[in-house]
Order: structure tokens, then C-alpha cells, then sequence
DNA sequence: AGGTCGAATTGAAAGGTTTCAACGTCGATG
DNA sequence: CATCGACGTTGAAACCTTTCAATTCGACCT
């Protein structure tokens, strides 16, 4: 059984020809071109690799080739289920056209996003996909300049400078709130934050649009702000909630994801808030915890396999079709009931 | 503004020598060792790779070193936040020495591992964890023999081929069993499958000495056994659970993690059943929604963070320390009790 | 003036794979 | 018997970076 030394150097493609006593060339056929090599040479050849542990130096070989084949998508948050969907979405499309996708974590930093989308560029992958912690980040735009197809996920941007695939959040928050106005709740918040997140923002926008169109005072939504989309962070709203004078309390919260949902959901319960009973819970994602609730979640839902797979997409179209244009393709969403808002 | 033409070369350090007005060699200085360059000259040469767009090959820079700078966690199952909390302590880890950490999702195919560890082995990562679909497979060996340091993250092996990481399994399933017959139970269920798995099949066995130990005899646990650890396996669980004679029918489950066990408090809420008066149930992993869950989830705790802290330590010392030697460490769970049990 | 030293710079070589034009061999065809 | 084509095989060139021994240059010393 063969067992590499502990130094030894891995064996090349020179080593086995050696080995086999063929050529340079005609090992680089057996692993690309099989059929154009006689059996019998194919079989010693494959007898050599398989003495000497020989594993092809995939460096040389893009050196070689000019770039990978390799997809990567730089995620926001891999402990937010959300992500990891998006990313099942994005890994089946890859999987169809033979590429493999890497995922790296940013973990909500800009400093760790730079340095593995530099590292990213400089392995030449066909494409980055990434969901950036600012959008508007001129370090995206400088690696698209330089020659690398980079698709902007579950954002969007001002200008049109890279193709993006997001789901309608004006429209998302419409949704939530139309469907608690519609239950004749007259005091309700908005529950997510930061501040200066564009989905954050444009969900309360929308929210605020449809409030209006209920014919709803402006003051009668009551912005709760978080300084993040997290459990905890929902919980910490739930006792914030908790605090307002009972007369002017809303009855009904429109959380900015489902994490926040499911923390205010927590804090409900656990202090004896009756849920819908006493508060109405939307949640947005529908991420598979928030059915899975114990009062399962009403929740604003996004194609997120969906998303993913079109931004494979669109990032292969740009990397492989040279009359390629940037689009920036919107979803709709949808408001999936449950029991967490009244029937 | 410099703007790359579509078909164009990536410019090379060649490039970037020939517009600076230097050598290719200067040009490599002010990429590895900057003092060594006079500060004129340096900053010509940066002003000429801004100008080019160059970005450096990564490709070529790690043919010539020998090694990449990248770790690499081939995950189970990316959905599952178990894996994503190990995978951040692996993450922080990686950090620490200035490594990448790029993440491969297996999803459960042996096949999608397969594929991932050859292109991983091929790539000359420093070192590969992983959390395998099957600790026994020859594939993983295979990796190891050429050369490429592997840890086994999360499962253990017969043999002590690699290094790995766990925690005590059985001592788990006895803590949880402990618990539920300290509390007074006389039937109990253990919640979780496919039986080939060797962690289902560990906390079973400590669920067992537990129940026995308590002098319990061996018919009153139940062992309802699920196609899969997910959260619909668990309600699916519970449909069954509660098809059992109400005399002989559980009033204790332990689930073999917390997805199931989240899938079985679901089901026994929406079907009138009390948690924990009617059914306390036990999860594992102590993952966050656990705590999160509206009646709050017992669980098992695993470091999960710390399991892969040290697996990437293990990976690292078998990648530069010249004797290091296989190591496998245990860890020990912890009972985290909550409202899903009686107090 | 001749010599020494250090700092800055140079350019060739190495690293492993793939490609491709060229070569050799053999059997078949005219 | 000469020619041709098919098939299998060859080996040099190219991909880009890093390293390191060698070189140049100027300043400083005697």
C-alpha cells in the first residue's frame, strides 16, 4: 500500500510518465482525452498514478487553463437559515453545469468580505456572487471592473453596475401590513433594524404605504429599531413592546425577519402575552423555524432556492456570453398565514 | 478610469514590469517585501498595477509555493445550525493564523463529498475538516495517505486513522435519560434515526444505561426511529407518538437533536398536547432556536463553537508540526435544562 | 585614486499542467 | 511496391509568480 513520506513531494504528471515509461503528453491525455489513448497504455499509465498517489495539481492547471471552475458565494450570515437556502439554490445550479461552489462567511464584517472577495479574484473563480454588507461598496464594483462576474444577491443597488436578484420589500411589507390592517388592528409596529439596511428600510416603506392606503394615522405605527436582525435582538424588542403604556401598545407586529419575529415570539410567551390573542406576529423569510414555531409564524415568504439558482445564472451568463447585459431581476413575494396572526 | 476591454488578458507582473519602467523581479518585491524597494520606485510600480487592473494569479503564486493558504470545511448539512456554529469557530480559528476558511456543503451525498474532497485534495489546501455522511469511508483514507492533513469533525472512527473531534455520545444520551427519570418518568421515548448512524445509535446506548441504571426496565423506552434528523421527521415522530395506546404512550421524549425535537414540539402543540405537562421532551445540541422555541427546549449543549476551534487546531498542527500525531478528542456535553421539561 | 560596503535592482530558473504541431508505425489502397 | 491515412505518441512552449545569485550604483573610507 502505497503511503507518502512524510516529506515527500507530491509526484507530477512527469513522475508517472516516468513510472509508466510513456510521455509527458500522453499522461495529460489519459486525464483529459481518454478514448485517444490505446487501452493498454491508458491501464499503465492509471497503474502509475495509482503507485505513486498522484493527484493533479488543480494550480498548474488553471494556470494552465485561465481560470476555475469553481462558483463562489460570499454569504452575509451563514447561521441565518435564509442564506443557507439561497445558497442550496445557488449549489443545485452549479452542480448542473459541472462547477463547484465554495461558500466563505462574511459574518456581517466588511473587512472579512474584502479579503475573501480579493482572494476570490485572485484564484480567478468564473464568478462571485455575494450578498455584501453595503451594496453600495466600491471594493464590488473594482473586482467586476477587473474582469470578474460578480452578482448582488438579496440586494440591489442605485446604479445598475452588476446584475442582482432581490425579491420586492416595499412589496413585502405592503403585504404583512395590508394583512394585519385587514384583521382591524389600529395599533401596530415595525419591529427590525438597523436603520440604515435598505431592506429594513424599504420594508417599513412599504409597510407605511399600505397603512396609509388603510386609511391608518402615520402615528399609529410605531417603529421599534434593532441593532440587528437576531433572536436575541427580537426578544429585546419584545420587552421594549412590553413597556409602552397598554392604552397605546400595538396589538400587532411586523417584524423585519423571521429571527426578530421569533424572539418577540419568544419574549411573548414566556411573559404571558397571548399570541395572536393579545399580539399578531409577522414574520418575513419564512425560513422552515418559522412554520416550525411553536405558534407557527405568519410570515412574508421569498423564493430563496429560487434566488440563488437565478443568480447562478446570470453570473455563468456572464461568464461565458460575450454579448452578456446586467439585469437586475426583482421577485415577488408572498404572505404565507398562520396561526400567529388571527384568523 | 481604467476599464478592462471584455476579452482581455488579465494583466500579468510582466505587465505591470514593463509599464513601471522596472524588472519583473522589483515588481515581485513590492508585492512580498515592500521595504526592500526604494519608496520612488515602489510607488511607480503601484501606480502602474492600479492603471492595469493587475490582479495577482493566485494560481500561479501557490504553484510556486508548494501550498495554498486556505482551509476547508466540508459541512454535513449547511441548513442545519449546528454545522454552522462549528463552522465559525473553525472560521475564527482559520482567523487567527491568517488562513481562508471556504466551506463545501455536502448535503448528505457521499457523492457531493467525494467530489468536493478531490477538487479540495487537488486545490493543496492546507488541511480539510470534515463532518463525513460515512466516518468509515476509504475516500477520506485516500486524502490522508497523499498527503492532505484531514480531522474528522463531529464523528468518530474504529480506527484512529485521523484526528477527530467529538463529544460523548453516549454520556449524552445518558444525561438526558438521567434527567427525564430523575423527574419521575416510567415511559420515555428516544426520538431519532436512521439507526446506522453512530450517534444515533450512541445516545441510545446511554439513554439505555441511564434507563436501566434508574432500574427502569428495558420495554418502557420506545424507540421511534425517523428516515432522518430534520424537523419534519420530528412532527412526523409525533403523529406516531401519539398514536400509541394512551395507557403505554410516552410522556418523555428524547429527541436525537434539537430539529427533531423541535419537529416533535410542533406537532404536540398544534394537536392540544402540553409541553411540558403532557409530554416533556429532551433535544440535543442546544442549538439557538432551541432556547429560542417558544417552550423553551431542554437540551443537550454541545461546545460547538469549540469543536471546530479545535479541529482547526488539530488540522494546523498536522499540517506544519513534523511529529505531530493523531490525536482524538472527546468532549463532554452538558444538560441545559429549560420549560420543555417539568422542574 | 582605489577599495569596500550596502542598498536597490535584475533576470534566469523553477514549479506542474495542458496544448498542439510534428513524428512514427502499421495496414490498406491504388 | 509506393502512397496515404489513421492512430498513437511525443516534447517543446506557454501560463504567471517567486526566489536567489548576480549585478549595478553610489557613498564612504583610507
Amino acid at each position: 500500500m502505497p503511503h507518502r513520506e512524510p516529506g515527500a513531494r507530491n509526484a507530477s504528471v512527469k513522475d508517472v510518465a516516468a513510472t509508466a515509461g510513456v510521455s509527458l503528453g500522453t499522461v495529460s491525455n489519459v486525464l483529459n482525452r481518454p478514448d485517444r489513448v490505446s487501452p493498454e497504455t491508458r491501464e499503465k499509465v492509471q497503474r502509475a498514478m495509482l503507485e505513486l498517489g498522484f493527484v493533479r495539481n488543480e494550480s498548474a492547471r488553471q494556470l494552465r487553463a485561465g481560470s476555475s471552475r469553481t462558483l463562489a458565494y460570499v454569504m452575509l450570515d451563514a447561521a441565518n437559515p435564509f442564506f443557507t437556502d439561497v445558497s442550496s439554490g445557488i449549489d443545485a445550479a452549479a452542480e448542473e453545469v459541472g462547477l463547484s461552489l465554495v461558500l466563505c462567511n462574511s459574518r456581517n464584517s466588511g473587512e472579512r468580505e474584502r479579503s475573501h472577495l480579493a482572494l476570490l479574484e485572485q484564484q480567478r473563480v468564473q464568478g462571485i456572487l455575494v450578498t455584501p454588507v453595503d451594496p453600495e461598496s466600491s471594493a464590488l464594483e473594482e473586482v467586476a471592473r477587473r474582469g470578474t462576474p460578480v452578482v448582488v444577491v438579496d440586494r440591489t443597488r442605485s446604479d445598475q453596475a452588476f446584475c442582482s436578484v432581490a425579491v420586492d420589500d416595499v412589496l413585502g411589507g405592503r403585504l404583512a401590513v395590508e394583512h394585519l390592517a385587514d384583521r382591524g388592528h389600529t395599533q401596530i409596529a415595525y419591529v427590525g433594524g438597523p436603520a440604515h439596511l435598505g431592506q429594513v428600510r424599504d420594508r417599513l416603506q412599504g409597510a407605511r404605504e399600505a397603512w396609509a392606503a388603510a386609511g391608518q394615522p402615520e402615528d399609529s405605527l410605531t417603529w421599534i429599531e434593532t441593532a440587528a436582525l437576531t433572536v436575541a435582538e427580537g426578544r429585546e424588542a419584545g420587552a421594549r413592546l412590553a413597556g409602552i403604556p397598554a392604552r397605546r401598545r400595538p396589538a400587532a407586529a411586523f417584524c423585519a425577519n423571521d429571527l426578530v419575529a421569533l424572539g418577540l415570539l419568544q419574549h411573548a410567551i414566556s411573559s404571558g402575552v397571548r399570541v395572536p390573542e393579545d399580539l399578531s406576529i409577522v414574520g418575513y423569510d419564512d425560513i422552515e423555524f418559522a412554520a416550525a414555531a411553536a405558534v407557527p409564524l405568519t410570515s412574508v415568504r421569498q423564493p430563496r432556492q429560487l434566488l440563488g439558482r437565478t443568480a447562478a445564472e446570470l453570473v455563468l451568463d456572464e461568464a461565458s456570453n460575450p454579448n452578456h447585459t446586467h439585469r437586475q431581476v426583482l421577485f415577488t413575494p408572498e404572505l404565507v398565514a398562520r396561526s400567529s396572526t388571527q384568523g
